[in-house]
DNA sequence: AAAATATCGCAACAATGTTGCGATTAAATA
DNA sequence: TATTTAATCGCAACATTGTTGCGATATTTT
């Protein structure tokens, strides 16, 4: 099996994730790692650490792709079903970990996977009077 | 103010629509145009009728965009605050205009658009016995 | 029929993501 | 510690998706 290696690339790649509070693009890390490594090793890194749940995708309204940490907290399985709250005016993503919708479904379909994503403004953004 | 227009190419993408149940992709729809018109036209069809509240836009969970025709049906002023399916077999998204989740935010935050997905196997496929 | 202008096609560009391959380097083994 | 193995990297090249400018065309109004 594929063992997974601790490159100084993908140290750093962590790095970031940990230093920031919201959802990151490939672009902004890219941004943040000031070319520390390759455009494409950075594609890399992200796929790895999805393998191994330790990041997560999130797509947006306006099809922008981030990837922002996972919480494992307290739970044995992680789940990815939490709520993804995007400020229309900073443009940050942030993680509502406790945010979860209740719906009812049609019959006849098989539900595995929901993504709840929330926009509007961010409590920064709305005590800054906008 | 600008008027539009009732075009060959306008109309063709309004049939496209019209024969198929699910959303579509900018590519799906280019493919069943079968030439009328160029790839960069079908983007401004597109945008044009999203301005008119013809069709909306749908952001998908992998990060692919696909549009589909609103449904006005009742309501006098239209909500695109209802749930899509994604199949995870097909590909094929689905809106579920009656589907609704209720949910319970944090304080501070401004909720002014929700997006709520749904994946799994829809009801074809279920029946298909994968 | 003529005028006004929305729309089109083409070319060119930008952003984002993928793949192949030889070179490098982390980790396991001797 | 030195050697070996294979995961990772950098580079180049390519694919997809979406945007913009501009002269030509077609729809709508006058």
């Amino acid at each position: 099996m594929k063992t997974t290696r601790n490159t100084t690339a993908k140290t750093a790649v962590l790095e970031v994730f940990e230093k920031s509070k919201t959802a990151l693009s490939h672009t902004e890390i890219q941004k943040q790692l000031n070319g520390i490594c390759d455009r494409v090793t950075i594609y890399r890194i992200l796929d790895r650490l999805m393998n191994d749940d330790i990041i997560h995708k999130i797509s947006n309204l306006d099809g922008t792709v981030k990837y922002a940490k996972c919480n494992h907290s307290h739970q044995r399985v992680h789940i990815h079903n939490h709520a993804h709250f995007s400020c229309e005016n900073c443009h940050e993503i942030t993680c509502l970990e406790n945010v979860k919708p209740s719906y009812i479904m049609p019959h006849n379909y098989k539900v595995k996977e929901i993504n709840f994503t929330l926009s509007g403004l961010c409590p920064n953004c709305l005590n800054s009077n906008i």
